[in-house]
DNA sequence: CGGAAATGTGGCATCGATGCCACATTCCAC
DNA sequence: GTGGAATGTGGCATCGATGCCACATTTCCG
């Protein structure tokens, strides 16, 4: 980029003041050609030979010209900024899955229009209007109802759901792989000979929480154990509530393992361990789907399935951009990504 | 939003189907009126009586008219979309900011348009550019290098730089009040007696270090105790890093306190004194400055200074939109968002 | 060496919303 | 009842880049 208007300005110029950026006119008398030629020696694939290319991106890169989006997209009706919808950018598994999606949309030369939808169905319809308003080709959303990813797609805008599926839903998706994960991590406390193990959950209804449950049952029936199902505290997602849960569990139900599904209710979890002073692992064990870094940090470290979820961004990232490119055929894709047990200390060997 | 073509579509439409949406054309005709009086009843304050609003609007929502915003921007020469461009999503304290960001910038119906630069100025000047393409009319910064606040501001846009300032920067910019907060934090370790207080820090040519080192300082001083240079580990901001200068002051220098200068150098001091089995704070006291969430979770808590990552967020949008309004005298400003000393149990009494 | 095909470039209309101005009404005061 | 101000609406050009087509030039082959 070279430094239009050397002169540093003042801060802030009288309101609107004009600073005109050069066009492609600008170029077009600049490189002695046609505007259309500038285009095309430009951006457009082909036609323009060797010679005039380069002497217009000379030409450009003179006079500091730079591409106005707008009028591009406009034009052209393509974008290249994809929705980015999330519940909340402070958690920071959609942290990461927002960074491993902006890595890979910056790397295709795409950016990144990202909203917090909080949770809430009315500012997610809300933000999926914005993103239709600006034209996106494309959106990543980690649904909060199956409205929006339906709305988004009658209006042509292809839609990748992350993390998880609500109902039945038409767009391609990319989740962990819940059910695995969940019963190897299950397995693990069952081997350490743990039969009576709680399990924390905020969530039945999304694919994410189903996954999961479904994992830690299969656990049990592949070990011939039945499942208690009062061990099953359904909670909501809030480490406050998973710390009263917690609190049931071990006043009622003699548990001597704890699962929670995900990495806030864990903090609930650890809390309330922490304030009854039990040893962790000896007098009780426990685990967590999500792996965040607090996890590893804390004393014991905790057990954890690490989902991935950088990769889990960057995938879902590639999958919208082939998407959008007509790469893909026409039927719905669903990408599992794979999760990993990650043993640390905070589970061992049933107390006798 | 009223849901256009009822039944959903197949996943993919065969590559670009039209998906033709409404015009400001096609709700004139609905509403039978002209084209301009619909774009001023939607959205130009004024100069639309009461009847034909309501009717334009009803007609609009009839027919699920969405403004196309590349078209908007490109006529009036604005835009919604504001760029924000830190070093790294998946440090907590970038996030936070993020999140304030965002949230104040949803409020006021501007998008957020994300972008990581991994701290490498390349990167950076590419985003910048990225930005100028899209028109955005102003841009938040955790600026790498000075060159790209500069660039943005000699092309028109307003600039907000977030965290730290990079040498005579013209730009608006919101910090933490680095120096209040390190002293407060420092003074703390001396009035329980330290005297030898070990401090991590990982730059000292941006504000942020530059401030907190001499926060460090000011607070002997006010104590009548001259700072031991050694005791002062100049490291790289990298977990490991901070590792190993933790291990160094510890060996060569007798250090009965140890404080770091942000949350990652935390991470790895605190790796260091449990390798070492060191008890917190019994035999050793451990703070840091920026809180982050682990820091409470850990046994013991951290004592931190929290610097309301979340409020200074809010705080760059706000001041950022009213600079793009026209609100704010010319020339430049300065935040300073209070930092809030937290003490916890990791720093104790100096051992005897 | 002529004509067809290939290649490269310019002209012009256009994407969709809006700024600006002109003009048709309505309203009021004298 | 008439002039002139309010008020509300429509017409038209325009933002800047690009798609499409026409045409000029070169290349190639029989």
């Amino acid at each position: 980029m070279s430094p239009r208007g050397q002169a540093a300005r003042a801060v802030s110029q009288p309101a609107q003041q004009p600073v005109r950026r050069p066009t492609v006119q600008d170029v077009a008398r600049e490189a002695g050609v046609s505007p259309s030629t500038v285009s095309r020696a430009l951006h457009t694939r082909g036609y323009a030979s060797p010679a005039v290319r380069a002497r217009v991106r000379a030409a450009a890169e003179r006079i500091g010209y730079v591409t106005d989006h707008n009028a591009r997209n406009l034009r052209s009706r393509t974008s290249t900024s994809i929705g980015v919808l999330i519940s909340d950018l402070r958690n920071p598994f959609y942290a990461d899955l927002a960074a491993g999606i902006e890595e890979e949309l910056r790397a295709a030369e795409y950016q990144m229009v990202l909203v917090n939808d909080n949770g809430d169905p009315a500012e997610e319809m809300q933000a999926a209007e914005t993103l239709l308003a600006m034209r996106v080709p494309g959106v990543i959303v980690t649904p909060v109802t199956a409205k929006c990813p339906q709305v988004l797609q009658n209006n042509g805008v292809h839609v990748v759901c992350a993390d998880r599926e609500l109902g039945r839903s038409t767009s391609d998706v990319v989740v962990s792989d819940n059910k695995t994960g969940a019963c190897e991590l299950t397995e693990h406390l069952i081997a350490l000979g743990h039969t009576r193990i709680g399990m924390l959950i905020d969530e039945t209804k999304w694919s994410t929480g189903a996954g999961r449950l479904a994992g830690f049952r299969a656990a049990h029936a592949n070990n011939d154990l039945s499942v208690d199902e009062n061990l099953i505290a359904y909670t909501s997602f809030d480490a406050d509530a998973a710390r009263l849960s917690t609190r049931k569990l071990l006043n009622k139900h003699e548990v001597t393992a704890i699962i929670s599904a995900n990495n806030v209710l864990a903090q609930g979890a650890l809390a309330e361990l922490k304030d009854r002073r039990l040893k962790i692992p000896r007098q009780i064990s426990l685990a967590a789907y999500d792996d965040v870094p607090w996890m590893s940090l804390v004393q014991p470290a905790l057990t954890t399935v690490d989902q991935s979820t950088v990769e889990m961004g960057r995938s879902c990232a590639r999958l919208l951009l082939a998407r959008i490119r007509g790469e893909l055929p026409a039927r719905r894709r669903l990408v599992k990504v794979p999760a990993r047990l990650i043993v640390r200390g905070s589970t061992g060997p049933v107390p006798r």
